[in-house]
DNA sequence: AAACTGTCTATTGTAGATAAAATAACAACG
DNA sequence: CGTTGTTATTTTATCTACAATAGACAGTTT
């Protein structure tokens, strides 16, 4: 079926609460700005928000007619892109499922199981293969390497060099770097967090990978961000399955980060280095506490 | 027309040396290991040399009636694979061919030119773009970064980190470890390559990839090790358009490599130190005095 | 019975086709 | 002048098909 309209129908659900919150829709190219697509797939989405008189739409002016009812809106499932549904797929089989190290993996078994083409698949290998997981035997399948605990202390390894590297780099930033302004905006969000941990606790895993972003980003170093997309999609993954003592384990985290931040604040090196260490190591710990250890 | 079988024919290539050194072929299944096919490309280059009456194959004995000539081979063009194709020919473009910073790239127009089918230009951008070098704008064009200062400046940082870290891992290997003996056959053939600089200094660049990939390996971090396909394909393909003053430049870096050698074998973590430092600064030097730099 | 071969099946690498989406052009409009 | 209507073209994302290749099993040879 060629390609899905993924795009604009996820474009529109975006769309129909951008009306409902305005009241009117900009012009189309800006529109397109805001909704990250072309001028073709904004004016498919005002034929339909016209044709379900949502709006009505007379050259520029496009005013609401009514608010959007949930009916209205395409299903969720309906609106994530191919490589998202194969790449949750594939992690779940990988993470959750119990693959054995050493597994063979086949391009046409995983595109008959999600129900794709093989192509999607094999793209999604290739970009997945990065992350050191798998490997390719060429002409013949994928092998998977597995999430051991040899991979959790190799990527470790480098995170750490490169957060501590990262971390001396934002401290040396000059007083008027914006970073500085994101990281007291860093600091407000973590202290909202602790402060209500009990609910909000869940919600860790994200600020973490933002906070740690901040940090890396600093560093200019496209293959030190680069990386980081390597401890984030582990991380988020290895969240999801394994939630034991959660509310504990995010509770400490929220407060290495913040004498993280305020050791950065310092801009005292060997205060940023402690701090970034202390946080590290027990990052290391709760990740290689989760990984189930292989029977002797 | 599907695949290529250049499988085939590299294998048959380097089948008929075999044979012509051997006067006989061993059994299908050792030849598949050593030609590194299965069984059935095996016996495919069997039934070829049957036909040519280059061998008589009769079941277990695959004697040989003739020396293969010349024309035998299949022409070295049709035996190198697509994505090493493709791989050469976008290189080509994008080192030496003057191409800017931000410039778009354009799958179809890659495949026109290159001669082969949008999928295989597509599965090698997604599996180069790990480099560094391009990026994806998703819907669309990618986008080339660019063979910079800053990229230079970027990868550089990043292999300092990792080599001063596996040379300070190599000097601490065990006694009776493996690498102990490769690292005398390095140091012997680097004498060699000095004592006959002038004829073989360009041969240098892959004892370089050798020599440094041993260190790395030491390390035994996966993400070590591939960064070290990074740096490999980067001085790879500029040696191939840059050389100006390449003998000297070998011959001084021959040494340089030497002297650290002679560090490792000290197992001196100080003096390792100094003698990687001072070769990483040199091959730093070098690769951004190649750079062209952008006109003001 | 171990090693090998003959035969068959399954999977990968690649081309080609097609719908979705992007891009472009330009006259007409307010 | 920025916007829209219109129309056309190009490119990407994805599927399907098929030859090359890998791999499995059963039968054969030593």
């Amino acid at each position: 079926m060629a390609k899905q309209n993924t795009v604009f129908k996820d474009a529109f659900n975006r769309c129909l609460t951008l009306v409902a919150e305005k009241g009117e829709l900009p012009s189309e190219l800006e529109l397109g700005t805001t909704l990250g697509v072309s001028r073709t797939t904004v004016r498919a989405i005002l034929e339909r928000l016209k044709a379900l008189e949502i709006i009505a739409w007379d050259k520029r002016s496009k005013a609401m007619l009514r608010t959007p009812q949930p009916d209205d809106f395409f299903p969720v499932e309906e609106t994530s892109s191919l490589s998202d549904i194969i790449e949750r797929s594939f992690m779940r089989r990988i993470l959750a499922g119990g693959a054995e190290p050493g597994m063979q993996i086949n391009e046409l078994e995983l595109a008959r199981d999600i129900g794709t083409g093989t192509t999607s698949v094999r793209e999604f290998l290739i970009r997945f293969s990065r992350f050191g997981l798998i490997e390719k035997r060429p002409n013949s399948h994928w092998v998977l390497k597995g999430f051991t605990r040899e991979f959790a202390l190799e990527l470790t390894e480098i995170r750490e060099m490169f957060e501590l590297r990262s971390a001396a780099g934002f401290a040396a930033l000059p007083e008027d770097h914006p970073a500085w302004r994101d990281l007291d905006d860093m600091d407000a969000l973590h202290r909202d967090m602790l402060a209500n941990i009990d609910t909000r606790y869940r919600d860790f895993s994200e600020l973490d990978e933002r906070f740690h972003l901040l940090v890396h980003r600093s560093s200019s170093n496209r293959f030190i961000i680069d990386f980081y997309d390597i401890i984030t999609i582990v991380f988020h993954y290895h969240y999801q399955w394994n939630k034991a003592n959660d509310r504990e384990r995010n509770a400490r985290a929220v407060e290495e980060h913040l004498d993280y931040i305020a050791a950065l604040k310092t801009r005292d090196l060997a205060k940023v280095d402690r701090a970034c260490r202390r946080h590290l190591r027990s990052a290391r710990e709760t990740l290689l506490q989760s990984i189930q250890q292989p029977e002797a």
